[in-house]
DNA sequence: AGTCCGCTTTAAGTATGATGTATTGTTAGG
DNA sequence: CCTAACAATACATCATACTTAAAGCGGACT
């Protein structure tokens, strides 16, 4: 096992949706995104993520990791039992915390996902999936949004589309203008488990971000999804939304 | 507030993978399907389905709870914990812990719809939008087995088959022999992600069978896909997917 | 009358320590 | 060599005290 902690407050400032200038739209943080829990939540489930405690590891004795974030042994439990609902976790008694292989993750569950970044053991697998799995989920709500009245398209997306297109959009507002788009979509199918697929698609372009080189223009394809859409041409709507989708399979 | 607590006992033996005789799979109990806890989450998670605690509702203090179900403080709250997690939950200081809208809730985890039963208030909902999901990503997982070679159709399946065509076979035997037929399905795309809808499958053939108004036969049907799928036949067998999808479309 | 400030109260959040209990590993007995 | 009793471990549960953020009330001031 590693030596080096990580610091439990590095992560604090990434789950506020800071965003006081822009009406775009973030991520809703996490439902659980207050209290020294939350922290530990968040810090424990990147150490698992980045591989700081490998799949199989044993974690510390809750005692020990209580003392070494600074928090007392019922946060910890807490934090652990959330990461075990979640199946990252395994618990038992005499034996103490383990880390689960890979498939018993939720990974349907977009915290897990926000866990991971470049450079993280199993992350260019995890994108490559996610990526996969949205490309098939994301054609279909475009679909759906072609036969919803273009009302749906509002305001907030032709917002979105001048951000990406203006040249000095920090990458931050970019991420923003981009789910914002996706957000739009994803209701078209007026149902809940699709909606379910905001944050997922979030932590796609987030991962998209990360793995470029360098930050390509994506305002061309949004603008034209977005025209397609309105316009009523499902077949160029759908074609738009794949050469977004292959802009992100591209880079794996 | 209703007045009447639904016993929590009531659900201990549902969780337990009992299956003595068959070979056939069922779903991997809850990551979490040990202790008090555990129970807590249950009868909470199913307390909240059923409309016992309608959307919206404050529920009682963390320590009546306890009292009510006979536990300590503790537990409660790593329960609430989890729930709130999922998103089904939202606690804040003073003003207590409220059920979040249907939105809010992690609806591509598998627990949260395996607390609903027909009857429950918003279940004909999740439902229809279940199998709405399913019949994207089912088919999808079918074309990746037809890729494969037919090795994947091992002698599970069949098993399954031949307890699907027998005539007194149990209705939990024929959930868990249509559940072994796609679970193999779901392997094809080797993807972690895909795996993860097998318990979420598991949950749509469940409530399918809640929701018949008397058992269908529905051995033909399998046995055609599968047989397509071995024979490399894709517009036969994603026709049979889509056939066996609609059999639930059916029902509401 | 209406607004604002501050106090009190409430219920979740955190801390602490003690005890319970499966499970493992070991050892003594056959 | 095998089995059964035993001891050790680390999570599981309980009980209690204390902390903290926020809702709500009430009084003071304009």
């Amino acid at each position: 096992m590693p030596t080096a902690a990580p610091p439990l407050d590095a992560y604090k400032h990434l789950r506020r949706g800071e965003n006081p200038t822009l009406r775009l739209l973030n991520r809703p943080e996490s439902a659980i995104a207050t209290g020294a829990v939350s922290d530990v939540i968040d810090w424990l489930g990147r150490a698992v993520a980045s591989g700081h405690f490998p799949i199989g590891a044993t974690l510390p004795m809750e005692n020990q990791l209580g003392e070494r974030v600074g928090v007392s042994r019922t946060v910890i439990r807490e934090a652990v039992k959330v990461l075990t609902a979640k199946g990252v976790l395994k618990t038992a008694r005499r034996y103490g915390t383990v880390v689960n292989p890979l498939d018993d993750w939720n990974l349907l569950d977009a915290d897990i996902v926000s866990w991971h970044k470049k450079g993280d053991g199993q992350v260019n697998l995890i994108f490559r999936e996610l990526v996969q799995l949205l490309s098939i989920m994301l054609p279909q709500s475009v679909d759906a949004a072609l036969n919803r009245l273009p009302a749906q398209m509002n305001d907030l997306s032709d917002m979105a589309v001048s951000v990406l297109q203006s040249h000095d959009a920090a990458p931050e507002q970019r991420l923003q203008a981009e789910f914002t788009i996706w957000v739009q979509i994803l209701e078209a199918p007026q149902s809940s488990m699709f909606r379910q697929f905001k944050a997922l698609t979030y932590e796609m372009i987030r991962l998209t971000q990360e793995f470029e080189e360098q930050p390509s223009r994506s305002d061309v394809l949004y603008s034209d999804l977005l025209r397609h859409i309105s316009s009523g041409n499902g077949d160029e709507a759908n074609l738009s939304c794949r050469l977004i989708l292959a802009r992100s399979k591209s880079l794996m």
